[in-house]
DNA sequence: AGCACGCCGACT
DNA sequence: GTCGGCGTGCTC
């Protein structure tokens, strides 16, 4: 037999299929040695067959197996070919993101722990001890004959030397136990709620018929209570599950709630475990010891077959895209799983990703939705406060009055507050403080990124170039300011204007530990009153019931970053952060301050209107030919030498014109330039932009491929980004 | 990726 | 004369 194999090495020279004679037990999905060269090196077998079009005497043998059992599934390697060919990706590279990493290398082994077996009664032992063995006595008398027990326990207790002496006096017998390392055991008790109405339609209709769903539910709506009735009845369908969530870390209540229902059947997958526990984790769950998958974006990976459900919690994250090296779309792998198994695909969000609902309107995707809060919680007020007219009143302060008022009123309840501030603003907007203006580029109606560096405001999306204001083109005033406030200043006034209330911050800067971020969150969650302040980390998922106000220190910045998705990420940003207000039983209140007050986005965000927010964003997408109406393509050049990227790229260039000639109503866009960040780590970048319609999309895609094969090289690297979340 | 082959400069 | 620089090319 001959088999197909993969070698494990990350380059596109060596990424091929290479075929060798095979051994007698030689299996598909198996990880073998396999001679290279001059060397030896690990590869995955992905194919037998009889005969190879390579001749015979170039032919290697296989020099052995490195595992006694399959490591990827057949299923994987369909998975495999599928993801080479719609992302251009190396095989090795998928094949790394199916298994461990711990797996490569060997470095991680199975945990084995030593217990001890009492095989000969104590007391009669005891006898023959002298009196003066005071731990060997007590040793003896602790001990029962027929037990095991743990060596480390029993030597921390009494002394290594008497749990030796014993051992060699064959009292104890040594028994090696290979175990799972189990990263969590939250001890948390089964808190099962009736589901309402609403809920229970929802639970009733993915389950009922094989089908792609988008379940749409408000904040507080009970979601997981959804998931978990979906998951139990699959689960003893016989069936298996894969559940994803954003950033596993970030929602610790989920999973104690999950593990409180189906206890070991859970397998937990996410950065956050420690190489062994992920390792053991993954081998539960490939050895079928575990039904459900719970983790972050890779999971969707998880080596399970006889999937009955994929659901996706907030679907709308972007972090279900991967943006680097293996670059994939987590969406595309769970329709390729959720076909593949024959199950039911289940996306959900308080705020669905515009293209998804689109997608559910076009009847893509079947439509769920929970419209009301459980408990009929009403959603709480959000108050749009004008901080123009601040300025005018003379309050040049980060506090608007409104907000000044409801805070001191939540702190004299005894309430908590939380107060966001969104700082990610590494790349700058301008704004004209006096009328709110804010430019943007003529071509793409997308906020202009000043760089300082040029003194120029740039467009990301197709490399246009403006001046610097000075002026504001709108109402000639001067006070152009360009700033962005951070959290450590709100934490600063905080603690000035409210001495004796606990003030925490939560943002990069102070979760930088591994448990930092639950230390605060306890700590907040014990303190009234208390006010939080935070970035986008603490709009997600949070159940505090104490929570009356939520303030929005400043929304534009994250509505004007340089984006044409800034607006609906700050609409879906607003709605999360206002959902964590009035959970329980008092109401709640979300002042949400703004310049720009009269701008589309905050008029539905405060009456929690979606459907026309979507209608209007989709007409400006439409209008304006971005996605999902079209896809953006970038292909980054990058190299050590100046002139041989811009060469490269000029080809390229020049050969994807030919393309766009050659499907000329396809394409909006189509553009080279210098990257906006133009040199990383020593290498010069330069980047071919472009809009397509999705006609011919995958075809043209595919000839893009080609045409970067043609020119990559050793000196040349070229990546092929489709819709890049940042452009830089 | 890694390792060999191959063709030009300064050294015991 | 040789040792060694790293450009180019191949790996079933």
């Amino acid at each position: 037999m001959i088999a197909e194999v993969i070698v494990d090495i990350t380059n596109s020279m060596v990424d091929k299929v290479f075929d060798y004679n095979a051994l007698s037990d030689t299996v598909v999905g198996q990880r073998v040695m396999v001679p290279f060269g001059k060397r030896s090196i690990q590869g995955f077998v992905i194919s037998l067959k009889q005969q190879s079009s390579v001749q015979t005497d170039k032919l290697k043998s296989i020099l052995y197996a490195i595992d006694d059992y399959q490591v990827i599934l057949p299923e994987h390697i369909e998975l495999m070919h599928f993801m080479v060919k719609k992302y251009h990706l190396r095989y090795a590279d998928c094949l790394r993101l199916f298994i461990p990493s711990e797996l490569r290398g060997d470095t991680v082994k199975p945990l084995v722990k030593t217990y001890v077996e009492v095989c000969v009664d104590t007391n009669s032992y005891k006898k023959n001890v002298r009196s003066n063995a005071k731990n060997i006595l007590a040793l003896c008398d602790y001990l029962k004959i027929g037990e095991s027990y743990l060596k480390s326990d029993l030597t921390s207790k009494f002394t290594q030397s008497a749990v030796n002496k014993l051992i060699d006096d064959k009292v104890l017998k040594i028994r090696q136990v290979e175990q799972n390392r189990q990263p969590i055991s939250y001890a948390v008790k089964d808190t099962r709620h009736n589901l309402t109405v609403m809920q229970k339609n929802a639970v009733d209709e993915v389950l009922k018929k094989q089908d792609n769903y988008l379940l749409f539910g408000v904040t507080g709506s009970g979601k997981t209570e959804v998931y978990m009735s979906i998951i139990e009845n699959i689960v003893s369908q016989g069936k298996n599950a894969i559940m994803l969530v954003p950033e596993i870390s970030l929602t610790p209540q989920m999973l104690s709630r999950f593990r409180a229902r189906f206890s070991d059947n859970v397998a937990i997958l996410h950065s956050g475990l420690s190489a062994g526990e992920r390792f053991d984790e993954w081998r539960r769950i490939l050895f079928k010891q575990a039904k459900i998958v719970i983790g972050a974006r890779s999971a969707i990976f998880a080596p399970i077959d006889n999937i009955g459900i994929i659901i996706i919690d907030e679907e709308h994250e972007t972090s279900y895209i991967s943006e680097s090296n293996p670059r994939y779309n987590t969406f595309d792998i769970a329709k390729f799983r959720s076909q593949y198994n024959h199950c039911s695909l289940l996306l959900a969000s308080a705020t669905p990703d515009i293209s998804s609902y689109l997608k559910a309107q076009n009847g893509e995707y079947k439509l769920l939705t929970l419209p009301k809060r459980v408990n009929d919680r009403p959603m709480p007020k959000i108050q749009i406060v004008d901080m123009l007219s601040e300025i005018r009143n003379g309050n040049t302060g980060m506090f608007s009055s409104a907000l000044l008022y409801e805070l001191d009123k939540c702190i004299k309840e005894k309430h908590q507050a939380m107060l966001f501030i969104n700082r990610r603003g590494y790349s700058s907007f301008m704004r004209c403080t006096n009328c709110g203006y804010v430019p943007k580029c003529t071509d793409c109606d997308v906020t202009l990124v000043y760089h300082r560096a040029e003194n120029k405001l740039k467009c990301h999306y197709c490399g246009k170039r403006f001046k610097a204001l000075t002026v504001c083109p709108n109402c000639k005033s001067t006070a152009i300011r360009n700033g962005a406030v951070g959290t450590e200043q709100v934490v600063a006034k905080l603690h000035e204007l409210y001495k004796d209330v606990p003030v925490f911050q939560m943002d990069n800067d102070t979760t930088r530990t591994k448990n930092a971020y639950q230390n605060i969150l306890s700590k907040f969650a014990q303190s009234k009153p208390a006010i939080l302040v935070g970035t986008q980390m603490i709009a997600k998922g949070h159940d505090f019931s104490d929570v009356t106000l939520v303030g929005i220190i400043d929304a534009d910045q994250s509505l004007y970053h340089s984006d044409y998705k800034s607006t609906e990420k700050t609409f879906e940003l607003i709605t999360q952060m206002a959902g964590r207000a009035g959970r329980d039983k008092e109401e709640g209140k979300v002042i949400l301050q703004t310049y720009s007050p009269r701008h589309y986005a905050y008029r539905y965000i405060a009456n929690y209107d979606y459907k026309n927010f979507f209608e209007k964003e989709l007409n400006i997408r439409k209008n304006t030919m971005f996605p999902p109406f079209t896809t953006i393509l970038r292909l980054l050049f990058s190299a050590q030498n100046e002139e041989i990227v811009r060469e490269v790229t000029k080809l390229c260039y020049t050969e994807i014109k030919n393309i766009r000639n050659e499907y000329l109503d396809e394409f909006v866009y189509l553009d080279a330039m210098k990257s906006p960040i133009t040199k990383i780590k020593n290498k010069i970048r330069y980047q071919i932009l472009m809009r397509i319609k999705h006609n011919h999309e995958d075809e043209i895609i595919q000839k893009i491929y080609q045409v970067c094969d043609k020119y990559q090289s050793a000196k040349v690297s070229i990546f092929v980004e489709i819709n890049p979340q940042n452009l830089s």
